[in-house]
DNA sequence: TGTGTTCTCGTAAACGTTTACGGAAAAACG
DNA sequence: CGTTTTTCCGTAAACGTTTACGAGAACACA
């Protein structure tokens, strides 16, 4: 079964090198014998050994997706991410690469887990979710010159590493135009409260929305609470107590707004009747809770797809001859209109 | 950043042999020079090389988990899988092993990828998601004689593997029984056309308590199409155009039954009111639907971990001094009852 | 003191690759 | 035919570990 580069030569009665290179398409090796090589190679069902290859080069043909389950969780995860490994999958695979998930304990920021990866060199990169505003993870990667990318902008490290992100700040002031045309005026926001980026340019987003409408940002209808259905459930209440309640809300988060329909519906509150509710990432769940929600979806497979490609061609191993370059992308959400607002 | 073993050797004037034995806790090494190596491990921030170790031992550390997006899954995948690998990759953590993340196109049967981890040794062992009735990928891995378990039980192979599986049969009968307690006779099932397993099971347990109570298995009121939205919408009419049209539907997956409920509401009937709906493996979209759902719930999270155990178990190399033991488990299914029967 | 045992460690081989180097044979050239 | 170039291949080292083997030193025991 396990037939190695020593089973083919000896089988051919040639030496290890001139079946190696014969296999990885050298120049100097003449084509009769490469032709026979290749052939043994598939009579023996020969496939090279990878930790062979791998500490030979110094390479582990293989990237680490480090997936970060929020608290709370546990029940049923993060549903946005499978898509959006499917298409990081589908490019690294292009070019040989494994795709390994590297998971924390809901909660803990999987600073360990990322060393242990780096430090093993179990991984020749490096693909960060969500990133925070303030990142250590990046900190720690960029100190160690360990290649990586990121889903997500972060204000950590130089800008010396490919990111793709979505664009919250137009989203959330998309939103805010789309409900103000519609009449709104008083329009609450509620978000994650962890520093997670993407919370930040949202409210950038809103903020700046509301104020080119003449309208004043009031504080009171502006909340954030735990990145879960329980944390939308907890902190809806709160931006309705205000003096001056809300006619709209737009949430940051699927799970949260979904939380907080559950307690508007306890005031007796109807979304798209009582309250206009828009939701920022749109998930499966958007278009089949009741009402259906108005919320603006990302392009996540393609956009995992792309992540790959950005950092490849930022490793000078796997890029082509041009070497490394940088790049930064930030893609739209488009609105998928329904009946919350 | 890189230090190997040769430097701890080196900045403690001993043998790279000795250093190993003291890193790996070998009983032939003095207390106190153990000491100083695990010291200078320290602050010298070593760490082992994985592919060295791999080489040397034969052994990867990682687990590769083949994860099949079904067709039409683009758009956003499996969120079913999402607790389960977290089960799985917190139990293989424990033991220091990764998780490797295989997917292979959306449709085709990933022989050609599973035989590439194989054959080059990428992993350990390999954990297969839901296994078909005749599964070529397990009568691959058991002639190979490589290490595997299965999220599903099948009909291929000698039962010489550690298996995990849902019981889809009783919750099948269960649902049977439920609605025939709510007086219903006319009882359609609605499953995926592929040669999926649990369809099969579900479709069993689902006969035997038609018979049970007496009610004739009528062969309109069984349909398959396709295991997405799509399917379902497509293929709900055709047991509403039964001659005895059903007062109840079983769906064996929840994206049929949201697109089988989209059919049902073109045709005036609502989940609830007009028509009983019961879906066998219920996911957060069954929850938040309108009307919600009701289903029957599986225990992913721990599936995954135990599923991670029973393969370590398995595995001679991996399992304590007992060695291996086969493990075959079936877990339950839990009623959550909701608004739609 | 002599013999046997136990501790502790160094030596070196091995895992399966890739690749720098050099050399023999063949081809090209005058 | 002699010289230079090209083509092709073998040799051997290297990547970072683990581990079988053996040897020296210390110790125990008579």
């Amino acid at each position: 079964m396990a037939s190695s580069i020593h089973d083919l030569a000896r089988h051919l009665n040639i030496s290890i090198g001139t079946v190696s290179r014969a296999l990885n398409g050298r120049a100097d090796v003449n084509a009769d014998t490469r032709q026979r090589v290749l052939e043994a190679a598939r009579t023996l069902n020969y496939s090279p050994n990878q930790s062979g290859r791998s500490l030979r080069q110094g390479a582990t043909h293989s990237i680490a997706f480090m997936l970060q389950p929020h608290p709370g969780d546990q029940q049923y995860g993060e549903p946005f991410f499978i898509p959006f490994l499917i298409g990081l999958q589908a490019k690294l695979a292009e070019s040989g690469l494994d795709l390994i998930v590297v998971m924390g304990a809901p909660g803990d920021y999987q600073q360990e887990r990322l060393r242990r990866v780096v430090e093993t060199r179990r991984a020749d990169a490096v693909v960060l979710a969500w990133t925070r505003r303030e990142d250590e993870r990046i900190d720690y990667l960029t100190q160690a010159g360990f290649p990586f990318a990121t889903l997500g902008r972060s204000r950590s490290g130089a800008k010396s590493y490919p990111s793709l992100d979505l664009d919250f700040e137009k989203a959330g002031a998309d939103a805010v135009d789309r409900l103000v045309a519609r009449g709104h005026r008083r329009i609450a926001a509620i978000r994650p409260s962890l520093n997670l980026n993407f919370a930040y340019l949202f409210l950038d987003g809103y903020r700046k929305a509301l104020r080119r409408h003449g309208i004043e940002v009031d504080p009171e209808l502006i909340a954030s609470g735990f990145i879960n259905e329980a944390g939308g459930y907890e902190v809806t209440p709160q931006v309705m107590r205000s003096k001056n309640p809300p006619t709209a809300i737009i949430f940051n988060n699927d799970a949260m707004a979904l939380g907080g329909c559950k307690a508007l519906a306890e005031m007796g509150i109807r979304p798209g009747h009582d309250m206009a509710v828009t939701v920022i990432v749109d998930t499966p769940l958007c278009r089949y809770f009741s009402p259906a929600l108005t919320a603006f979806r990302p392009a996540l497979e393609p956009m995992g797809q792309r992540l790959a490609e950005m950092l490849l061609a930022s490793i000078p191993a796997f890029a082509g001859p041009q070497g490394p370059r940088i790049m930064r992308e930030v893609w739209p959400l488009e609105l998928v209109a329904r009946d919350s607002d």
